[in-house]
DNA sequence: ATTTAAAATGAATGATTGTTCATTTAGTTT
DNA sequence: AAACTAAATGAACAATCATTCATTTTAAAT
């Protein structure tokens, strides 16, 4: 509860980046309980016996409470961190990829929609550092589709826009699906609302020649998402 | 912390709709707290301290400290559904009333950022009914939206899209000034951002009769936003 | 087997804080 | 000014939990 070097000198034993197993199941508890009852609301006693341990245990592979909510957040945006470019990567042309990368990112919310709200509600109650350790993560990400942009922009088929804004506009609408599941998922289902969602984007953004070039590429089946 | 029929007799007194200047006052200083600070973060005696008054006195006012979250919340609610219609009803044309009710909501929004994002990181935290309270809310500002769209799409300027999902779309890049400000305000000024949004969306939504219309408007200068 | 070290336990601690209520203060009526 | 009511106080209560640590269990090494 103090300074940091204060660490317990048994949580350093444990490995701070090679997560052990037991680390993991301790992460992956604390992720459920707190996307689905809350922070404040979860317990380490619970956290302790989902992951089937005493809440002891805990300290020794985790320095805090909070901790475990830095790795659950991280964890979610690790995920992006890696789907993404995973799907981007299996495209060459610059709308294709753009098209896939809101697409990953809109899949990966939808598959864990409630602790992808975990960062919208719980990065404030961190500490400084590990506010700034998620801003970036989420920046590193967002910096992903706003190539995709760029790339599209160069190629003449996107409108000269703020890349990055409009990359944090995309990210926004990917997030929605969760932000707004509650009602958005009675009136559609995700691929209906990424399809809606990319349309959007797209006919905001396409250039004349963007939008021959979209046609063809209908045409051929390229577009498949 | 029991059943809600056990309200503390004094609190029926201090007239439950009626909001006294007490009441009124602790719910803005518990806004004014919860939104710097978190909920949890909060005690009820700061919120006492903030308003001028006792921790005692609170529970004459109010059953709970839940409830001053809800009313907190739903403070924030009530202003958009004040301000929107409010913008709305300044115009006949079917494009800027629609205009108006987004650029309306964003105000609302760079106005009290933090106030903003209650909503999304505590609804969840609030017993079922209040949660049912809370979306009620948002739905009925949300049907002010979509009723521009509708009327949007009735004078053939706007295609014709899922006018509900496509509101949702609207009031998050709306709320996506406060739940990204720390990066978007790096980047633009409220009122970038908001001509920003617009035009990705009229780009994307009009019609050719539509992009005629606009063009006229714009050139009349009726288009001040 | 014996020693040493690591992993794990879970009862006890200490601090926090929402809520209550006996009491005081201020205001109004008669 | 006495009696009565409402408003307000704030110390005390009760419950909750994150965290610690003396102790036990398990495993490895000699």
């Amino acid at each position: 509860m103090s300074n940091l070097s204060s660490v317990n000198r048994r949580t350093l034993k444990a490995g701070n980046d090679m997560l052990s197993d037991r680390r993991q199941k301790f992460v992956a508890a604390a992720t459920e309980l707190f996307s689905n009852n809350g922070f404040h609301e979860t317990t380490v006693k619970q956290i302790a016996e989902k992951a089937g341990a005493s809440p002891g245990l805990v300290y020794n592979y985790v320095r805090d409470k909070e901790v475990l909510l830095l790795l659950a957040i991280t964890g979610v945006l690790e995920s992006y961190k890696k789907e993404v470019p995973k799907a981007v990567r299996r495209h060459d042309d610059p709308i294709l990829r753009f098209s896939a990368a809101l697409s990953a990112y809109v899949r990966v919310v939808a598959d864990k929609p409630k602790a992808t709200l975990l960062a919208y509600r719980y990065t404030a109650i961190l500490p400084q550092p590990m506010r700034e350790q998620i801003k970036e993560l989420e920046i590193e990400t967002n910096q992903i589709i706003s190539d995709c942009i760029t790339a599209c922009i160069s190629a003449s088929y996107f409108k000269d826009t703020n890349v990055e804004v409009l990359s944090y506009r995309a990210v926004l609408l990917a997030h929605g699906w969760a932000l707004k599941s509650w009602r958005l998922s009675r009136l559609h289902g995700v691929e209906e609302y990424m399809n809606g969602t990319l349309d959007l984007f797209l006919a905001g953004l396409l250039t004349a020649k963007g939008q021959r070039h979209y046609k063809d590429l209908c045409e051929e089946g390229a577009v498949l998402r």
